[in-house]
Parts: C-alpha cells; sequence; structure tokens
DNA sequence: CTAATAGTGTCTATTAGACAGTATGTT
DNA sequence: AACATACTGTCTAATAGACACTATTAG
C-alpha cells in the first residue's frame, strides 16, 4: 500500500542531479575478517593424541599505520562493492582463501579507532577446514598467542567478539562443521567444542545428541597406540541459523 | 608482546601527516533505528481483555528520496560521532526518546540502497515500554500493518531482521522486559511472548518458567468482567547475554 | 601387561508438553 | 447462571548430567 508512487518522480530525479555527495563527512569503511579454523599440533607421545587448537589467520601490516604489526586481513570497501564482495576480494587477495563460510558479525565504529582518518569497520567471521585450504600471505596463530599479541587497530577486541560469537552459536547450529575436516572422529569433534566452550564435555552426552547429525564412513583409525576409533562424516547440509 | 612500539615513532607520524582522505571512495554511513514497543487495543467486549500489537515507530520522510514515504529513523554519522552517538541523537531528534534499551543489528551495505549515494546502513534495534514514553515526530505502526507497506530504502528487510533478532533472543534472555511496563499480569506478557514467536503458549509451562523472574506486586486487576489477575513486576535487572 | 583412548549402559535430575480441573470476578 | 479468564496439579516425554563399566590397540 505504497501511494506515494516509487519509480522515483520528475521532482525526484531533479534532486538527485543536484545532490553533492562531497558535502558529506569524510568517512570511510572497511571490512576486517576474522578466519577462524582449528589446526592439529602433534602430541609428544606416541599414545597420546594430537591435540587440536583454535587458530586465527593474522597478515604483518607492511604499510603505516602498525607497520610490522600483526593485523586481521581487511580492506577498504569500494565504491561500486557491497560489504560482502569486498569481504570476497580481501579473504582472496590477502589469504588466497575463496568460497568459504561467513557471516557477518559486528560493525566497530569508535572515533580514533585508526590514526588515518574516520574509519568504520564491518567484521565478518569466517569458518574454514584448515586441512583443505592452503593459504598465501596470511599466517595461523593460535587464540592462546594472539592473546599476548597486541594487534592492530581495535582486532583484538574483534577476535574476542569472534569467539563469542562461535560459543553462542555452537550449541544451536552446526557452524562447527565448517572448520572439521571432511572425516573426522568423535573425540576430535568433542575437542573442538571443547575448544571454543571452554569446558570438558561428559563424552557420553556428547556422542548421543551430536550422533544425529553424523554418518559412519565404515573407516577406522589405525596406528593410534590405542583402541582405534570410527570414522564420522557430517550427515546433511550445516544449519546455520 | 608487541615489539613493534605502539607509539607511533616518527616515520609514522609522518605517513599520517601526509595522508589524504580524500582519495578514498565518497560512501556515507548512516544510522536506522528499528524501536519497538508493545501496543493495547482495546476490546471489543466488556469481558474481554485488551489485546496487545508489536509496533514500530517510523518518520514520513519529509525530503527526497522516497519524499511522502514512511521510513524507519536513522541519520548520518557524523565524522566525530561513534555509531552510539549517532543513534542516540537520531533517536532524540527524531522520536523524542532517550535511554532507552538498544543493539546493534546488522549492517547493510548493497550498492543501490540509496539512490543518491553509496550509503552503508548500521541498524540498530530498540526496545521500549510504550507507557513510560511520549513519542515526537514519529508514529507507532504496527507490524501488521507495516507488512502492507513499502517503506523507503531497504527498511522492511531490516524490519524483517529486527523480529529475527528478537525472536532468537526471546527464549534465553529477558529483553521482552525492556519492552513491559513496570507492571503487568503474566497472560499480558504472554501474549508478547507469542507475538513474537508466532506462535500459541501452554498457561501452565509459561507461568512456572516464567515464574522464577517475576516478583507478585500484591495488586490485582479489577473490573476485568472475569477473575482478577495477580499484577507482577521484574525481578532483577534485566539479562540481555 | 599397561597406558591411553573408544564406546556402552543405566540411573537420576531437570525441563517441557499436554491437559484436565478448579477458582473467581462481572453482567 | 454463564462467560471469560486465572491458576493449579499431575502425568508423561524428552533431554542432560553423572559415572561405572567394558573394549581395543601399540608397544
Amino acid at each position: 500500500m505504497n501511494g506515494t508512487n516509487r519509480m522515483a518522480d520528475e521532482k525526484e530525479r531533479e534532486f538527485l542531479r543536484q545532490y553533492q555527495p562531497e558535502e558529506y563527512a569524510p568517512i570511510s569503511i572497511t571490512v576486517d575478517a576474522i578466519v577462524v579454523g582449528v589446526a592439529k599440533d602433534t602430541a609428544d607421545n606416541y599414545r597420546k593424541l594430537d591435540r587440536q587448537s583454535l587458530n586465527i589467520l593474522l597478515v604483518k601490516r607492511e604499510h603505516y599505520p602498525y607497520k610490522g604489526c600483526y593485523s586481521l586481513p581487511g580492506g577498504f570497501v569500494g565504491e561500486k562493492e557491497t560489504l560482502e564482495d569486498t569481504l570476497k576480494r580481501v579473504l582472496s587477495d590477502k589469504t588466497g582463501l575463496s568460497d568459504i563460510y561467513s557471516e557477518q558479525l559486528y560493525t566497530f565504529g569508535s572515533v580514533e579507532r585508526d590514526p588515518r582518518m574516520r574509519i568504520v569497520s564491518c567484521a565478518y567471521i569466517s569458518l574454514v577446514d584448515i586441512s583443505r585450504t592452503s593459504i598465501t600471505g596470511a599466517q595461523w596463530f593460535g587464540i592462546e598467542d594472539i592473546c599476548n599479541m597486541e594487534l592492530a587497530f581495535d582486532h583484538n577486541q574483534m577476535i574476542e567478539e569472534a569467539l563469542k560469537r562461535l560459543r553462542g552459536k555452537i550449541n544451536y547450529t552446526d557452524i562447527v562443521f565448517h572448520m572439521m575436516p571432511a572425516e573426522f572422529t568423535i573425540s576430535e569433534l568433542q575437542e573442538v567444542y571443547e575448544l571454543i566452550l571452554g569446558k570438558k564435555l561428559l563424552p557420553a552426552a556428547f556422542r548421543r545428541t551430536i550422533g544425529e547429525k553424523l554418518e559412519d564412513t565404515g573407516k577406522m583409525t589405525s596406528n593410534v597406540g590405542h583402541r582405534p576409533s570410527r570414522i564420522f562424516r557430517y550427515k546433511e547440509p550445516p544449519q546455520d541459523r
């Protein structure tokens, strides 16, 4: 019921011809990507399993400001680019990644967050299976290490928010599977849940609930120094909502 | 462990002096507010209760583009303004509201969303108790009506997202209470839950779970044409996470 | 055999769903 | 009395937590 005739009438077209964008505040917009993946850190003991850890992709800044510091991969939004387009371009140029699961996280707009000028940044969280992707130009860092690093701009805070988002969504969505390899054991999957939630889970309960989403590949692990484990795959297309 | 001496060294200061913001894409940023409240629509029958509805604040656009159309209250982010500052200013100027609960919703960045120029908009959702606030310059519309209206820009889509956010958070936070009057009956509260979730709830179960968060005022409703109801208030400061 | 992990069975506690049944105002 | 809503009780189903117990491999 829009009586106010959309399809821009003559007066509106005239207004748009006169419009001077330059009069408005010179604020730029960037997109930053928090790319999260799970790495395996080989165990010290032949009996033990490889421990996993949450990792995030960082790039070393080659220009001022924060030259030499690590930062999240990011870049300016072009005039004819959507936020998602910018994200894709940034991921491709700065990390070599394409076609990975991403969702918008939060927009950071404090006035002094960039020393150059006023820049508002829209942060995205992306999840990847490290084993299926190769990275160029960026480097994986464990979140433990990142906590002790001072990243450029407000990027430490962005990572904080990303981890909160993961914790918040893990129990009612299937987002974790974006970070898992094609095939995995239930113990490996459980460890990832534990890393994100920051607490131990009960194996029996975990198997019960997660079991419905998994499909047995028929394969087993071998040479693990203890009882071998069934290998599973994710049954359905991930549920992200 | 930031070896790269923050506190901008001489070279970095030099870089910043030379920096020309004008070279970058002329994109503007706006903030739009989806202000949600619960209205009471008086019943037709003396025996029946007033039915409630979800309402959203809209303003009539006085300038091009979309002159004469309704839109969400919004405005440009100033060069020295955080997103939250802009939100406060916009709410105050266009609706007369201040000190209301707000959270960032989503940033909309499609290229053609504004005919004037490239404008990225950061949308916030705000929740108010209609009975405690008076509005100036804006007007309440029921969501049913809004579904049949064509709002300016992508504002219909923003409202869609806002309602999704409410549905998503209502069961694990106490956000509803931001929309409730100081005192209310459990039936009224249940109706608001039902409006947001779009389905009927079982009274017994609802009372059980919500009861813990409420405190009896000792008062009762009167002249309602049927059994009177206890009147409650919210016990604790709202949990928003 | 032992260390280390895999996997099952079962009891209990908590919570949600269903629904009948009782209570109490106004006209 | 009858209408409309308020409120309680209780049975059942589903789910999560706890934990003991059994199974299986490499060395």
